[in-house]
DNA sequence: TTTATATTAATAGTATTACTATTATATTTG
DNA sequence: CAAATATAATAGTAATACTATTAATATAAA
C-alpha cells in the first residue's frame, strides 16, 4: 500500500465545500483530528478550530455546516479508507476463511501506523472512531441523515464482510449483527481498555481484542 | 417480584442531594426519563425541565450538579435493577448453564413493562439507555468519574456474569469482554434496528438480538 | 406559638457556544 | 488587467449550562 497513489473520495453530502480542493481544507480536517483527539468532541469548537490554524471561524463553516457534519466526514473518510484496505488486502484470495480472518484483523485491530494518505493522520483518526465516532449516529436527526446517505460506506462496508461469512455459512442467519457487533465491539473494548479495564480482559503486550473477535466469529458461524 | 418493597439504593456520589428524599426529587427523575426520550439528551435542558413540572432550574441544579450528573444517576438507577433482576431470577439456581441462559436474556431483551418501581418508568428508562448511555461514559473526564465510583454497578453486572461463564469454562479466557460486549452490543443491535436496519438482521416478531447473542455467547464459550 | 431552619421558587446574570450576516481584502483565472 | 472567487475580520444573535442572590414557603424544635 505503500506508495499507490490513491484517494479516499468522499461524498459531496458530506460536506459545503469539498476539504480537498483547498490548503485550507486540508489544515481543517488535519487540525481538527488533532483537536478533537487532545480536548474531546464536546470542548472541540470551529473557533479553536480557526484560531489554531491562523484562520478564522467562519471559514471553517464554509466547508463544514456544523461541528457534528465535521464528525461525520472524519467518520465516513475512515470507513472509506477501511473499505479500501479491506478490499486491497482480499483481492485474489479465494479461501473464504482467509478473506474473513483478514477482514476482522482490519476490523478489529487498533491503528499504529500513519499510512500517509496525505495530511490525515490515521492513528488518530482511529482513536477519534474509538472515542467518539458513537456521537456521530446518536443524534435525533439519524434518519433523515441516514436517508441523505450519510452513513452508506459504513453500511457497505458491514455488507462487505457479511458476503464473507456466507460464503463459509450459508445458512447462518445473522451475518450482519455478527459483523456490525464485532466492529463497535473492537471499538468498545479498546476504550474499555484504556478507561474501565475491568469490563475487559486486555492484557499488556498480547492482542487479545483482536483474538477475542476471531475466535468468537469463527466459533459462531462454526 | 410484583409486590415486593423493594428500592433501589443509589450511591451518593451520584447526586447532591437525593432525589429519593422528596417529592420534587421524584418529579425531577420521572419527567427527566421522560424528556429525554423525546427531545434526545442533547436538546433535554434543566431549564425545560424545571418548567415543565412546575418548578425551577436552579432548584433541578440542587438535586444533580449538571445534565451529565443525572444521566450517570439514571444509567446507574438502571444497572442496580438489572442486577436486582438477576440476582432474584438466578437465586436457588443450581445449574450454571440456566443461569447464563437467564442472565443473557435479562441483559438483551428490550424491557415492555413497566415494573412499576415507584416513579421510575423502566420501560422509557430502557430506551434510553439504548440510545443516550454511551454518551455518559464516552467523556474526557471518564478516569475521574470512575475512580469516584460511577460506573461500579455496572462493573459489578459484568462481573457477576463473567462468574457463570466460567462456571461453565474455566479455562476460557474473555468471559468479561464476551458479557460486556453483548450487553452493549444488544442495545447497539436494538438502536441500529430502529434506525440503520442493514446493520443487523431483524425481523419484525421474532426476538433476533436475543437469539444471536444466546447462541453466540454459548457457542464462543463452548 | 413563635422561632429557627431548611427547602424551594424567582430573578438576574455570566461566559461560552454554535451559528449567521456583512464587509473588506487577498488570490486566482480568463 | 478585470472579474470572479476565496478567505479573513468583525459583529451580532439566541440559546446553553451554569452561578449567585434574594424572597417566599413549609416544616420542625423550643
Amino acid at each position: 500500500m505503500k506508495n499507490l497513489q490513491v484517494n479516499i473520495v468522499i461524498s459531496p453530502e458530506l460536506y459545503s465545500k469539498n476539504p480537498e480542493s483547498s490548503e485550507l481544507g486540508h489544515k481543517i480536517v488535519s487540525k481538527s483530528i488533532e483537536m478533537i483527539n487532545k480536548l474531546g468532541f464536546e470542548d472541540f469548537t470551529f473557533k479553536k478550530l480557526g484560531t489554531s490554524i491562523g484562520s478564522n471561524e467562519s471559514s471553517v463553516y464554509r466547508y463544514f455546516d456544523s461541528k457534528h457534519a465535521l464528525l461525520v466526514y472524519l467518520t465516513d473518510w475512515y470507513w472509506s479508507w477501511i473499505e479500501y484496505k479491506l478490499v486491497f488486502s482480499t483481492l485474489n484470495i479465494v479461501s473464504s476463511t482467509e478473506k474473513l480472518e483478514k477482514a476482522i484483523a482490519i476490523l478489529t485491530q487498533e491503528v499504529i501506523e500513519d499510512n500517509s494518505f496525505s495530511y490525515i493522520n490515521e492513528v488518530l483518526l482511529n482513536k477519534i472512531i474509538v472515542s467518539e465516532s458513537s456521537k456521530a449516529y446518536h443524534t435525533k436527526a439519524i434518519d433523515k441523515e441516514n436517508e441523505k446517505g450519510y452513513y452508506t460506506t459504513y453500511k457497505r462496508v458491514v455488507q462487505r464482510v457479511s458476503e464473507f461469512v456466507l460464503e463459509i455459512n450459508p445458512i447462518y442467519e445473522f451475518p450482519h449483527m455478527l459483523i456490525s457487533t464485532a466492529i463497535e465491539g473492537a471499538h468498545q473494548q479498546r476504550y474499555f481498555s484504556e478507561h474501565l479495564p475491568s469490563l475487559t480482559d486486555v492484557e499488556k503486550g498480547k492482542d487479545n481484542v483482536v483474538r477475542f473477535y476471531m475466535d468468537l466469529v469463527f466459533k459462531t458461524i462454526a
